[in-house]
DNA sequence: TCACATTTAATTGTTCGCAATTGAATATGG
DNA sequence: CCATATTCAATTGCGAACAATTAAATGTGA
């Protein structure tokens, strides 16, 4: 039995696996908009912290290559999350051009109250954390293949 | 044998989907985005375009619901297709509070401008098509779980 | 040593993305 | 028929995201 034809049009919209990314990217915006709004966090500025919480004292370059952000993005979230006391800038004193990024003892004590934060999120997809295991490892895999496509 | 504990911790960057999500969206837009500069579009337009050549002539909303957009986002995105003499923005008639989205001479034409870049981007992605089209379908799913636990 | 390249953040300008509000048009209930 | 509610697009304000450029610090080779 043959497909429908717009099943097979790759210029359908729906037929497109960047398009269900990039709207799933936004529905987990959606979701979790409201966990973090009670943090005062927004969903960067939550995984820049996820980033500090597992190595303090960061350069913003490192930052950069863990979340794929360049300083554009960061140094102004970063100027946001200093003036909400949850982290310090300072310039490394070994190499000047480097600015270090280290938790306040507020931003180490959020850690805590965003503990709540991925089982929230994991109620919200209505799925096994297995499904979610095996899923996440396919989308990171294409997200790296994609990745090394950029570099030719 | 047990897992490594950090590959349990619901807390840990590389553990979330989400991330993972939000990192291949980005992923895909770096790999569009020499694609598309040749059309003259960015990716959101691009998405818009592709809603217009399946159907002509639509309302404001009816374009937002298939991109789970908002006016904030499109009528400033729409002004600039204008701009580019790729769309006609015209009131319905009928009903004064919608703006119909027409697609000019050049917006239709575009469309077959636009055919080289489905291939290219699965030729970026390294994958088999009915790959790519199952994991659409998983992440296509979440996406509607997550948006229905918007509504609770 | 010194000219030159590289690295690192910051800056500028453009475009998304969304919450909240506004204002006009339309629908609804009494 | 009319007051009220709802719908739709536009607007405002803020926070990403990124390209391109700048400036300072560091590395490198002749």
């Amino acid at each position: 039995m043959p497909r429908k034809l717009s099943t097979l049009d790759p210029q359908r919209l729906d037929n497109q696996i960047c398009f269900a990314v990039y709207s799933a990217a936004h529905a987990f915006n959606r979701v979790y908009k409201p966990l973090l709004d009670r943090l005062g966090l927004t969903y960067p500025q939550y995984l820049v912290m996820l980033v500090l919480w597992e190595r303090d004292d960061v350069p913003v370059k490192d930052i950069g290559e863990k979340l794929f952000l360049d300083s554009g993005t960061l140094t102004p979230l970063l100027k946001r999350l200093e003036a909400a006391h949850l982290v310090k800038r300072t310039r490394s004193s070994e190499d000047e051009r480097q600015v270090l990024i280290a938790l306040t003892s507020q931003g180490h004590a959020l850690k805590e109250k965003a503990r709540s934060v991925p089982p929230s999120i994991l109620a919200a997809s209505d799925c096994s954390v297995s499904e979610l295991v095996s899923m996440k490892d396919e989308i990171v895999a294409l997200r790296d293949r994609l990745n090394a496509a950029i570099g030719d």
